[in-house]
DNA sequence: GGAAGTACCCACTTTGAAGTAAGGTACCCA
DNA sequence: TGGGTACCTTACTTCAAAGTGGGTACTTCC
């Protein structure tokens, strides 16, 4: 049983209470699910090792200072690398370390998960009948 | 491949730019990160069919109302169903839904993960010499 | 009659994440 | 001399999520 697996490896990690707020997950959740973060780490797992700029262009909408908000929080998290050359002008390379590239394993069959529900789930919206 | 097969399922899906900010898929998975959230989800994950007090105890610090805005939200989204017994005193149920077990379950690695590696991550910030 | 128990809702305030806009460096080339 | 390029930083503002402190409904028990 699959299922017994998964909550049995929970059990052992928070045995009655779950977990409380400002707990080193809770943290560590929040840096991932920020609002670029996904876009980034995910951005990395298809692309490799990718340029600021190219980044940039990648997700979408992001600007500069959240760009290097969020790559450095990342690169702080060892999550992501951060190689920079000492050229001009500056080429500074990102791409996923080890623990990195674990993260987005998870990580990303829950995107992809997300992104083929989320229609179903937010269109449907079922009409507010909801109460008693 | 485990990596590439990954990779491939997020190309199809995101195909140059990953995706933009307010697309369903993020408005999906701020529903699930939002702070209480994924709490809820474990909790119910973990328990079963739980009531209403049961929830409050398990999700240590969560207040009245962002419980009841954080089901409302995953009740309307599917992912958990909500029973209410016409009795006095009130007896409210909460389960996991099929598509709800579906997200669990993608979901409680992650947390896994985030737990087991939270404090290596976040205690070892290694010092700030990361200027170049 | 009034206190207790359960599951909520509402109005107001606070907080922090994200957005905006501007500046900064270091070098090359015209 | 003065753009132009690539990679950032900082100061200020904005806005939505979360927190706070109340209230409500219904019934049973003392």
């Amino acid at each position: 049983m699959k299922v017994s697996h998964e909550v049995s490896a929970l059990r052992q990690r928070f045995p009655d209470l779950v977990f409380e707020a400002g707990c080193p997950s809770r943290v560590l959740l929040d840096h991932v699910m920020s609002k670029w973060s996904p876009l980034v780490l995910l951005a990395l797992a298809e692309g490799g090792t990718l340029r600021w700029s190219e980044l940039r262009r990648r997700a979408e909408g992001v600007s500069e200072k959240m760009l290097a908000q969020t790559l450095r929080t990342l690169v702080d998290d060892g999550l992501v690398a951060r190689e920079a050359h000492p050229v001009v002008p500056p080429h500074v390379d990102y791409a996923l370390t080890p623990l990195g590239r674990e993260l987005t394993d998870l990580l990303s069959p829950l995107m992809v998960w997300a992104f083929d529900h989320a229609g179903a789930i937010l269109g449907v919206e079922p009409p507010p009948a909801r109460r008693d």
